[in-house]
DNA sequence: ATGACTCCCAGTGGGAGA
């Protein structure tokens, strides 16, 4: 089984360049984050041309989420159940028996800004779900965009980043604690080429000086560790003629 | 350097992203 996950920063601006993609990696599911379409935007009709079941969870102008997959999804959950939230960030289905939890984690904006403390309370109402979640499906995978850099070695200039966003302390201890619950970074079960990203700032030619933040991320569980024979980052659509600024994960598990 | 780019909604600029 292939998945991925991908932060397309605009559906409307990004399919053409989503269908190619499917084209050439054609994955068992797909979850995309900043779809920013409402929900009678959404271009199903296309996803559904091309051979995937898609679910989504939209709203104007920003965030939404879709979940893509060859066997429709199961049991969809929209968002965080018991969480007061306007913003769309989850998606979530069974697929092919798996449990499948797409995510638009909140940016948080700025260390003590109203954002960060909505980005600490997601994160809280996050975990407490998918600790619930994990005692009815063994089998999960949690990816999505993080917003997360959890180590040094994922931000190209540490020094730089050292307790800015994406990189503060308790970002990282969410991140830990996610962990905590019998998750396990995919990507990081396998040696991995250094300066390894998954974001590049649009600006000061980012991409071409590799200057980067690995913010986009797929957690396994237990019972799916030991079966994960893949997780790379495909920088090839970041190269495309007006890309988003991130790339896509990819994971294979037999 | 309070920047730089891209997207969106708007409307001849500003917010948000990361």
């Amino acid at each position: 089984m292939k998945l991925a996950t991908w932060n397309v920063n605009s559906l409307a601006v990004r399919l053409p360049q989503l269908l190619e993609w499917l084209a050439a990696n054609p994955v068992d599911a797909l979850v995309l984050q900043e779809t920013k379409l409402t929900d009678d935007k959404f271009p199903h009709a296309e996803i559904e041309a091309a051979g995937y079941a898609v679910q989504w969870f939209g709203q104007k102008t920003y965030n939404g989420v879709a979940l893509l997959s060859r066997s429709p999804a199961q049991a969809i959950q929209r968002n965080i159940p018991g969480l007061d939230d306007e913003q769309a960030r989850v998606i979530a289905g069974t697929v092919d028996g798996v449990r499948v939890v797409g995510g638009y984690f909140p940016n948080g904006q700025a260390p003590g800004s109203d954002k960060f403390a909505y980005k600490m309370r997601w994160l809280d109402a996050l975990r407490a779900w998918l600790a619930l979640e994990l005692q009815q499906h063994a089998q999960l995978v949690l990816l999505g965009d993080f917003n997360i850099a959890p180590e040094d070695r994922d931000v190209h200039d540490p020094v730089a980043w050292a307790g800015q966003i994406h990189c503060t302390d308790e970002e990282r201890a969410h991140f830990r604690a996610l962990q905590g619950l019998g998750l396990h970074d995919a990507f990081r079960l396998f040696e991995q080429p250094p300066r390894a990203w998954s974001w590049w700032d649009y600006r000061n030619l980012a991409f071409r000086k590799n200057q980067g933040l690995r913010i986009d991320h797929v957690l396994v569980s237990e019972a799916l560790r030991p079966r994960v024979k893949a997780c790379v980052i495909d920088k090839a659509p970041r190269r495309n003629e007006r890309p988003s600024d991130h790339a896509p994960v990819v994971v294979e598990w037999d």
